[in-house]
RNA sequence: GCCCGGUUAGCUCAGCGGUAGAGCGCCUGCCUUACAAGCAGGAUGUCGUUGGUUCGAAACCGACACCGGGCACCA
């Protein structure tokens, strides 16, 4: 803390200064050996192409938050941060740059452009990594790790062929979701249904007896000519006879066979379904059902292949118009209507997928499914809020097998050796391979079942990067290695925080393969956040253009004050949060209060310091209970309450709440009265000590409660407090003692009236028309409660000062002050002698509160008219009420009288 | 079609059975020696609509409306 203190706190050297600190020292290395129970978390790994956006800085702001607390409790954290290799982004990029280039991957070759990836990712790799260390993160940097890392390249390699070993990972030729764009099959969870303006377009495919048509309806007239058959439901009387019939295809002129299935929907249409089995899954599954051959008219690049005759070459779209144009000419179209469908689009191409027979690896998920689905009844993982979990189980149990081969060259390559001498040097479906962990090892296994000189070619494709994604949680702490000391210790994890977004994705993945090859599920909890939405409601994102740059934010209201207003808006639980923005003025109104809370906490250590004359927090003690003044037991007290209400609300992943206990703690109670109330003792030569070890003590424990939430301000003024030096972290200070003896509810109930009936009376000064220096010259409070009476005569002094009285006396007897303003707060009444008298204020006030001491007795008296309440209810309540009753009608009594002396 | 959320003060959201709350914004007055990024005071709501349960509903149950999301998907 700098020697002169400015009167407002700036954040940005502040918080760099603090992240150095931490790393430069290594705070948040994790040791194994180290004591404490441990708690582990991985975070989500960003994207390596990415920057950072607000969905990081809010998962960021969460984690951080909870790792923080946890190590403030004393457990060994580990938290671990990496990124993963996005394989598909990244290729996309490359292959845009060699485009603008002029070349391409294929001219350079896969050793030259892997080579390119690689400085590309040493390049640009670390922009999010240094903008998670904006945001102070705590994690151990020292572990950080790539999906494509040696370790991580090893347990992928590793599960590949432990996964085929057991039969759950398979290749074959099956439909899979083709992207044109970016040249490789996709699975299911990387297809987006976008609804689509198109048209359905009504064919006759005539009878090859010649004795008439059917007719059809299509939104893809181009797989017309890939058709192989029709359909209809078998229980349609109205084409039941031509079941078993064929129609001749139109423009092809193959023969097609009609045939029965209960996939159509009679109802639909005409109840005639076209069928290409090779490029419609629905089409498929009849097709196997009837045997109807496969007959691809689209080639991997979307374009119409050779089976497509005069259409070959074509555009798939360009392809349908011809198609549709030839039909009507040939007099077989018989009407064109607009239809608004579903069509599946690749998420990362940004185009229609197109379903492509294709030879692809698979994992069998089922079995994977079900050891989740198992664990799922023992709870395991426990989702937070609880909801999530029926769409994680959902998922599960409506599984399909999962598609994960890419055609890209950034990535795993699949550890799979084709055996290409046992088919004529080719790769085709049928050829043989070996799954092995190098080349040696795959020609071992070759030469051991096909004999020596047989020439192998390790399969061209990489995995999908889900599936390192999905062995993060171990594969980061050793894994296979089963001895290695952080899998040892902090494995399974024991929380992941993430969106609901990538539940399926990520979650999933990783418990169905910590299942698989961990035989436990890979974290305890599992705290699913929502998303940040803009000011509109709309999902922030960069393509969407409605993205807010935390950086700046950062930038202009520091990291601290960023995370706080994430946080502090979370308290839903699981629900999205938006952020209010300012595109003009570059500002927001809530990361603005946040920098103003943060300002708060910077002023009251300021106060403490021009305090405490060069004490410390450990010089000064802690406070001998008997001088305690009941002011300082109140603070104590409600200290002592938010250290167990905010660490319960940080433990359950109440973290908006633990936001707001500490916030209103922080401001209204310490900075509004409890600071006010020891002004006057600090100057008291008899008072200052105490006056001092309260002050010192409830700030720097409150530093330590909010460290979680702001960690660079209150590491800061933390030390400026201590004087520590910077070696020793309030990070990795131990979270403060909870003092139950310090709880006294009765006092704060007491304290808090006295509170009220301050306000009222300064209520009364302000309808009095008082100036603000002016001076009350008698104030009296009567009340019929002894241990209120006690409290208020305690504070007589502090009574004086905080309502600018020259005298104050609390009373159980109202005196005769028939000119005064007179104020009602519970029990008790406040009555104010003006320097001057305002009759118009006088009554007005009376009036006023005559009208609510009327309103409450109505409510009061119907509610206790009712035989049914006095009966039914709790006596507790009956007896409130009643009491709540007298009351009013004793200040409405009260409230006439001096309305009646008034004239 | 199936499944989740949400609807409370101008805005963002708490409250989830005992007579409506916070922050921001707004109004009034204050540069009161920690803080104008502040202090003091104030105004503001048929708690989406509609039935029901209950002595009592913003809260519990049912319908409806609107907003948002997920899954599936019929050519």
């Amino acid at each position: 803390m700098p020697e002169a203190l400015a009167k407002t706190y700036d954040p940005l050297g502040t918080e760099t200064r603090w992240q150095r600190a931490w790393e430069t020292q290594g705070a948040f290395h994790a040791d194994p050996n180290a004591a404490g129970e441990p708690f582990a978390l991985v975070i989500p790994p960003p994207n390596v192409t990415g920057s950072l956006h607000m969905g990081h800085a809010f998962n960021t702001a969460l984690i951080d938050t909870i790792v923080r607390f946890q190590r403030l409790r004393g457990k060994n954290v580990l938290c671990l941060p990496g990124t993963d290799h996005a394989s598909i982004a990244v290729q996309t990029i490359l292959e845009k740059q060699l485009k603008a280039e002029g070349t391409s991957k294929e001219l350079i070759g896969r050793e030259a452009f892997l080579e390119r990836a690689w400085a590309w990712k040493a390049e640009s790799g670390g922009t999010i990594v240094s903008q998670l260390r904006r945001l102070g993160y705590s994690v151990d940097w020292q572990r950080q790790r790539f999906t494509l890392d040696a370790g991580c390249s090893a347990a992928v390699v590793e599960a590949f062929i432990r996964l085929h070993d057991q039969g759950l990972i398979y290749r074959g030729e099956y439909l899979v979701n083709w992207c044109p764009a970016s040249g490789s099959a996709v699975s299911d969870l990387e297809v987006e249904m976008k609804e689509v303006d198109g048209f359905l377009w009504h064919f006759r495919y005539p009878l090859s007896s010649g004795s008439g048509f059917l007719e059809v309806a299509t939104t893809r007239p181009e797989t017309l000519l890939g058709d192989t058959g029709v359909a209809v439901n078998p229980n349609d009387s109205r084409y039941a006879a031509l079941v078993g019939k064929t129609l001749t295809l139109p423009l092809v002129g193959r023969e097609i066979p009609i045939v029965a299935d209960e996939h159509v929907d009679p109802a639909f249409g005409t109840g005639c379904v076209k069928v290409t089995p090779a490029h419609d899954p629905n089409d498929f599954a009849i097709g196997k059902r009837h045997g109807l051959p496969l007959i691809t008219v689209i080639a991997k690049d979307g374009t119409m292949n050779e089976a497509a005759a005069e259409f070959a070459g074509l555009d798939r779209f360009v392809a349908r118009k011809a198609v549709v144009a030839e039909m009507e000419a040939l007099g077989f179209l018989v009407k064109t209507e607009p239809y608004v469908h579903n069509v599946p689009y690749s998420d990362r191409g940004k185009v229609p997928v197109e379903p492509l027979l294709s030879t692809q690896w698979f994992i069998r998920t089922e079995p994977l499914a079900a050891n989740c689905r198992e664990a799922f009844e023992k709870v395991e993982p426990r989702f937070v809020p609880e909801r999530w979990s029926k769409v994680y189980l959902d998922w599960l149990t409506n599984i399909r097998d999962w598609c994960i081969s890419r055609q890209l060259w950034w990535g795993h390559r699949i550890p799979a050796w084709f055996v290409i001498s046992e088919t004529a040097g080719e790769i085709t479906s049928n050829t043989p391979y070996v799954v092995a962990s190098d080349h040696a090892e795959a020609l071992q296994k070759a030469e051991l079942q096909f004999g020596v000189g047989v020439a192998l070619e390790q399969d061209p494709d990489v995995l999908d990067t889900w599936f390192s994604s999905g062995l993060w949680p171990f594969s980061t702490l050793g894994w296979p290695d089963s001895a290695a000391a952080d899998l040892r210790r902090w494995y399974p994890t024991s929380l992941l925080v993430t969106g609901f977004d990538i539940i399926f994705f990520w979650v999933a993945r990783m418990t169905m393969l910590a299942g698989a090859f961990t035989g436990q599920m890979p974290f305890k909890d599992v705290y699913i956040h929502g998303l940040v939405r803009d000011e509109q409601n709309r999902k922030m994102s960069k393509s969407a253009g409605n993205g807010i740059d935390p950086l700046l934010l950062i930038e202009r209201y520091g990291a601290d004050a960023v995370r706080f207003a994430l946080v502090r808006e979370v308290a839903g639980a699981g629900q999205d949060i938006r952020l209010d923005y300012n595109r003009k003025t570059d500002s927001s109104a809530t990361v603005e209060a946040a920098r103003n809370f943060a300002n708060k906490l910077w002023n009251a250590t300021r106060f403490a310091l021009m305090n405490l004359d060069a004490e410390t927090p450990q010089s000064l003690g802690n406070p001998d209970p008997e001088m305690l003044q009941q002011a300082d037991r109140w603070i104590l007290s409600r200290l002592a309450r938010v250290n167990k209400e905010s660490a319960e609300k940080y433990e359950t992943y109440g973290l908006g709440e633990a936001a707001k206990v500490l916030y209103e703690f922080a401001w209204n109670e310490v900075c509004d009265w409890s600071i006010e109330l020891l002004k006057r003792r600090l100057q008291d030569p008899a008072q200052q000590r105490t006056a001092r070890q309260v002050l010192a003590k409830v700030l720097t424990e409150l530093f330590v409660m909010l460290h979680p939430l702001m960690p660079h301000l209150t590491e800061e003024l933390w030390h400026g407090l201590t004087g520590f030096p910077e070696q020793k972290l309030l990070a990795l200070e131990p979270w403060p003692a909870l003092d139950l003896q310090a709880i006294d509810l009765e006092l704060e109930d007491n304290f808090a009236e006295m509170i009220e009936l301050v306000r009222v009376a300064r209520n009364l000064r302000a309808t009095g028309g008082m100036k603000p220096a002016q001076k009350v010259s008698r104030l009296v409070i009567t009340s019929a409660r002894p241990e209120l009476l006690k409290v208020l005569k305690l504070a007589i002094p502090d009574l004086a000062v905080l309502i600018k009285a020259e005298l104050v006396e609390i009373s159980t007897e109202m005196p005769e002050m028939p000119r005064s303003l007179m104020g009602i707060s519970g029990t008790s009444q406040v009555q104010l002698q003006l320097p001057e008298q305002d009759l118009d204020a006088l009554r007005s006030r009376l009036e006023k509160d005559l009208a609510k001491a009327e309103k409450d007795i109505a409510g009061l008296a119907s509610r206790l008219a009712n035989p049914n309440f006095a009966d039914k209810a709790p006596a507790e309540v009956v007896f409130e009420c009643r009491a709540n009753l007298r009351e009013a009608e004793a200040q409405a009594d009260l409230a006439r009288k001096r309305l009646g002396d008034l004239g």
